[in-house]
DNA sequence: CTAATTGCAAAAGCTTTGCAGCGCA
DNA sequence: TGCGCTGCAAAGCTTTTGCAATTAG
């Protein structure tokens, strides 16, 4: 589906701000991004857009749940493109890297332990803070 | 441990507002606090104490080891005395209830996948937002 | 045309900090 | 006594909101 698709669907007008956003947010090289963040590379790249205007587009994308919203422990919220396949975050505490993995086994005890407490799971958030392995 | 002892193995001195608040702490009815919790509660019971002043004993407190930090996302950073045992959280969506559990199965993957990737963990956060089940 | 969208500036919410005075050791 | 601690007020940060001007459909 084409960005301009994407935003239709949504219910949003299509707009350059909100082409930009999903541009920066579908590119490979940051996967992770913050609202400041954003907003820095629009002007770095000679756009004209307001910090409140990438929050308020931030928040319609995840609401159209286009992106979601990440909560780590860095003062700041983290936006990724919704993922096709769920998966979860390590954070490098010595690098700030971000690394992603899945681990079907987790989600399974996950959903498990729920269960046994008399509740179901509608969405979980695990973030392991890792630093690299001695050689 | 007493704890006049507990806060001058932490090499702060003993004062009445860092004795409330551990006393907060430790009461069994609320083992999850905000600053703002604990300052209302403060106020409430006739203390006279800064809110400026729970931040910063808090964060001595976490320093110290004595209570860890959590951040759900409510938008403010909640507070529990360091578990003796370590556990993970449940936060119920309808409720706001946050349940505390356990799984050694779900620790043990969380090694195994860092340790895949070169990492070893250093902390982790697991919250699952819930609901109840239907009957 | 007209409701949605935007940029700016102001404000809000949580948390931290500067500072002068108070209090524990 | 002396340094640590406290309360207050002010400032910092991220995020939200009000508003008039602009724009997509």
């Amino acid at each position: 589906m084409t960005d301009d698709a994407e935003l239709k669907k949504a219910g949003l007008k299509v707009t350059l701000p909100r082409l930009r956003i999903l541009e920066l947010l579908e590119s490979a090289e940051s996967p992770h991004l913050s609202a400041e963040g954003i907003y820095k590379q629009l002007l770095n790249a000679g756009e004209e857009v307001g910090l409140a205007t990438v929050y308020r587009v931030l928040t319609q994308f995840e609401q159209a749940g286009i992106c979601i919203r990440h909560n780590f422990e860095e003062g700041h919220g983290v936006y990724e493109l919704t993922p096709t396949h769920h998966h979860d975050h390590m954070v490098c505490v010595e690098t700030g890297d971000i690394i992603e993995f899945t681990c079907d086994d987790i989600e399974r005890f996950q959903e498990t332990v729920a269960k046994e407490k008399g509740y179901e799971i509608v969405d979980h958030s695990m973030v392991l803070y890792v630093k690299p392995l001695k050689k």
